[in-house]
RNA sequence: GUGGCCGUAGCUCAGUUGGUUAGAGCGCCAGGUUGUGAUCCUGGAUGUCGGGGGUUCGAAUCCCCUCGGUCACCCCA
């Protein structure tokens, strides 16, 4: 391990390419996928005031032990958003755009976690969010982007997890049943399901705990206290999905981490995943969270994916390879005047990626730099060619690819089970047009 | 926040009854090659053995602390 003076924070880290390049690549489909789907970006503050996140509810970890806050030079209490989904609502409080105002996001998010494998401090997120309407064709459009996105990098085995927390106002009968079951159960609940109960009751039915599975197994269900119009809504949805050709599992016992959300709730999992964060992304409804933070009664609906997860299945599963970055054209320069400056630009100019060696060294680690990158082609500029007026173009990569023909006649490689490769001599005003007939 | 495992060159790692100048492979650099990339051959550079303290004649090796990584709990994307 190299010393140095500094190196990034727990839970950060240096994306660089490959990596970046999916990333890029990840963020283009959804951003393709939001805007047919009638979406519009925004980009919200990466810090808002950190009553922005208190209102997501105190009993959730996330704002009770994982906001970034610090105090700035105004005295301002600030934190570091660990969502979105409060922000866009903030926004829609303070902009009133016209309904349904339908939204979508990239960036980093921040929670104070120990970090784990797809669990870091700082951490990607794509979204969408919808204000403004209960209809929950809603619910199933937002559900069906996700799915299609998925789809669309190639990641087939995702899982839909499906339930109904039902509206606000029946959470109180639910919890109550939940907590006197719970109690009576106490003694088979491990000691953290029981310091979950205190806190938050319904995250219980969340416990991996294989003691806890057999108490939770028959433990009351969300469902059956659920109102008659949102179970409706939720029937609709389910319809609407089948319809759609959408694949889901009704999860009874599917409870969100943050606790805003009622009636639809949903996650998305990834089988081959097989570190203990499996969730690749989740969302759901959230009709009293616009109000909370100050604004009017308009509900809403939205999810959230995991980039980094996303990745990491991708990985797992084999899809969304980095795509080849190297450069089209490699150019070899001996001479020290400017020629191999000015054909590099000319080419790049021309809309070609060329990479160049520099610092002066000998051809053979030229060459050996060239064909490294992956470069089809070589162009070499030494003091031959510079007195002539000329480049010559060489093609690489011997043993596979085929650059086409160059019509010239072939120069025997050194390498007996390769291709050979072909080396032409051109007039240098002739060089771009010569390379692009050889580039595929 | 709690616990297990781990930390030696750019990368992957070897190196235990503590013992002289700390190793391998890959990679990198240079040469063999008459300006031309594989292979091969020759040569070369790079480590305060994560950091600090302690035990000892002597520590990569044993002890303590600390930092970092990783996995699990927890939580979640």
């Amino acid at each position: 391990m190299a010393r140095t003076d500094f190196q990034t924070l727990p839970g950060t880290r240096d994306l660089m390419e490959p990596d970046t390049g999916r990333i890029r690549h990840l963020v283009a489909v959804f951003a393709e996928e939001a805007r047919k789907a009638g979406f519009g970006q925004i980009v919200p503050p990466m810090f808002e005031d950190v009553g922005v996140f208190v209102r997501l509810g105190e009993a959730s970890d996330v704002v009770s032990k994982e906001l970034y806050s610090f105090l700035d030079k105004g005295e301002r209490e600030i934190s570091l958003r660990p969502e979105f989904t409060a922000s866009v609502c903030r926004a829609y409080a303070q902009h009133r755009p016209l309904l349904p105002w339908k939204t979508w996001y990239v960036g980093p998010s921040f929670r104070y976690d120990k970090p784990q494998k797809g669990r870091y401090r700082q951490f990607d997120q794509v979204g969408v969010e919808v204000i403004g309407s209960e209809d929950p064709d809603l619910d199933t459009e937002v559900i069906a982007l996700a799915a299609g996105f998925y789809q669309r990098l190639g990641l087939t085995d995702v899982r839909l997890d499906l339930n109904s927390l039902g509206d606000a106002a029946d959470r109180p009968r639910y919890l109550e049943a939940l907590t006197a079951y719970l109690t009576q159960n106490l003694d088979a609940l491990s000691e953290q399901a029981r310091m979950t109960m205190k806190v938050n009751p319904l995250r219980v039915l969340d416990s991996k705990r294989p003691q806890d599975g057999e108490v939770v197994a028959s433990a009351p269900i969300l469902l059956d206290y659920v109102s008659d119009s949102a179970g409706q809504a939720f029937e609709r949805v389910q319809t609407g999905l089948t319809a759609l050709g959408v694949g889901f599992t009704i999860q009874p016992r599917l409870v969100r981490g943050l606790d805003y959300y009622t009636r639809t709730a949903f996650e998305f999992t990834s089988p081959s995943l097989d570190a203990a964060q499996t969730a690749v992304g989740g969302g759901g409804r959230y009709d009293g969270l616009v109000e909370a933070l100050g604004g009017p009664p308009e509900p809403g609906v939205g999810f959230a994916l995991g980039v980094d997860r996303i990745l990491l299945a991708c990985d797992a599963t084999g899809v969304l390879e980095a795509a080849g970055s190297g450069p089209d054209v490699w150019i070899v320069s001996t001479t020290d005047g400017t020629e191999a400056l000015e054909l590099t630009d000319r080419l790049r100019q021309s809309g070609l990626r060329v990479e160049r060696s520099y610092g002066g060294r000998s051809m053979k680690a030229q060459m050996k730099a060239a064909n490294r990158s992956q470069a089809p082609i070589a162009l070499i500029l030494g003091p031959d060619e510079v007195s002539a007026g000329t480049v010559s173009i060489r093609t690489l990569r011997w043993s596979a690819e085929s650059v086409g023909s160059t019509g010239a006649d072939e120069v025997t490689g050194e390498n007996p089970a390769a291709a050979p490769a072909q080396q032409i001599v051109v007039a240098v005003q002739d060089v771009v047009e010569k390379v692009r007939s050889l580039l595929p």
